[in-house]
DNA sequence: AGGTGCATGTAACAGGTTACATGATTAA
DNA sequence: TTAATCATGTAACCTGTTACATGCACCT
């Protein structure tokens, strides 16, 4: 009933703004973008766009190929209003982090000998990232000059990161 | 009836190891270290002690402090023996982050006056993750020489993006 | 006498993932 | 023909937050 804009729903408008698509295609354009910072699953996206259309928001149109079903949405009026009155929110932004591996570095006093296999898995992990970021550069071009600002950012922070990891591990050797 | 070792489970398992605590210590601590990049509210503390005890990886004492109930929780062997082996698996760490304000700037094409405010709401957040970390400062110290690698670690990362908020808005005014 | 901090706890809710089920189409 | 991809969907589960309730202790 009630018709905040969640957060799922959001994402969802804004690759909308993008473009017509499926529920299918939102969910390929989310892991070739903004998943590093913002993921979404097929178990919030279905259900969220039929809510989306409840609320007037976006608007689906069946659009079978072949015998395949298949239903393509689009934003409304209403919606396009929704997704711009977000980005003018002055609300303060979501920012949450979950680092499993700061957290053992935390801890690992309680375990001193671990220290650098923390650092080399955390290290390995930003490595993987920033290979998948690279790996979907072509992508990461709005059809613009360059490549997206969020795709730079998440490449210059995974090469921050993986830099200081490195720089860690120089330490420990040291001692 | 699992006897795996949650999430939370390891946050309040590595908060023991530094000392015997209730419940509400460790939500303190938490909230005066390991929140920026892993939080822990009462909601998840108090049942998963129980859940520990359960598990014999930690042991409650009551110590009313006058007529007030208090449960002072320890490590167990068993607990401590958990911690460790956490501490030293090589099982791929967690890494999330839920960032509106970079998707904000994913999505900012569709409002590109909205830019600048974006980036702006971006710097004052990590501004105030900044100011949170250097009030406490004193408490990063592990008795040791200096400032918990986190802490610094949290302290840099945030300066670096509010560097780049910067250096971003910068470009904007340039066009 | 009243406010702040200590201390415990829970119920309702929100948000999200995983695993599963289904079946058509297309490229190898 | 068979594997991959397109496409939709849901139920069960897990994790975590918020809001609320309770009440003592200590300081002013």
């Amino acid at each position: 009933m009630s018709d905040e804009l969640t957060a799922t729903g959001r994402v969802i408008l804004g690759m909308l703004a993008l473009g017509k698509n499926t529920g299918y295609d939102i969910k390929q354009l989310v892991d070739k973008s903004t998943r590093h910072f913002w993921a979404a699953s097929y178990g919030q996206i279905y259900p969220e766009l039929r809510r989306l259309e409840e609320q007037g928001l976006v608007r689906g149109r069946s659009e079978p190929s072949g015998g395949r079903p298949r239903t393509v949405y689009e934003l409304t009026g209403a919606g396009e209003a929704a997704l711009r009155g977000w980005l003018e929110s002055p609300a303060e932004p979501i920012y949450e982090v979950r680092d499993e591996s700061m957290l053992k570095l935390f801890f690992s006093d309680s375990a001193p000998g671990s220290r650098a296999d923390i650092l080399r898995a955390m290290r390995a992990m930003h490595e993987r990232t920033l290979a998948q970021l690279r790996a979907i550069e072509q992508h990461a071009r709005a059809g613009s000059p360059g490549p997206s600002l969020t795709w730079q950012l998440g490449v210059a922070m995974s090469e921050w990161m993986v830099d200081w990891c490195e720089r860690q591990l120089a330490e420990q050797a040291k001692e």
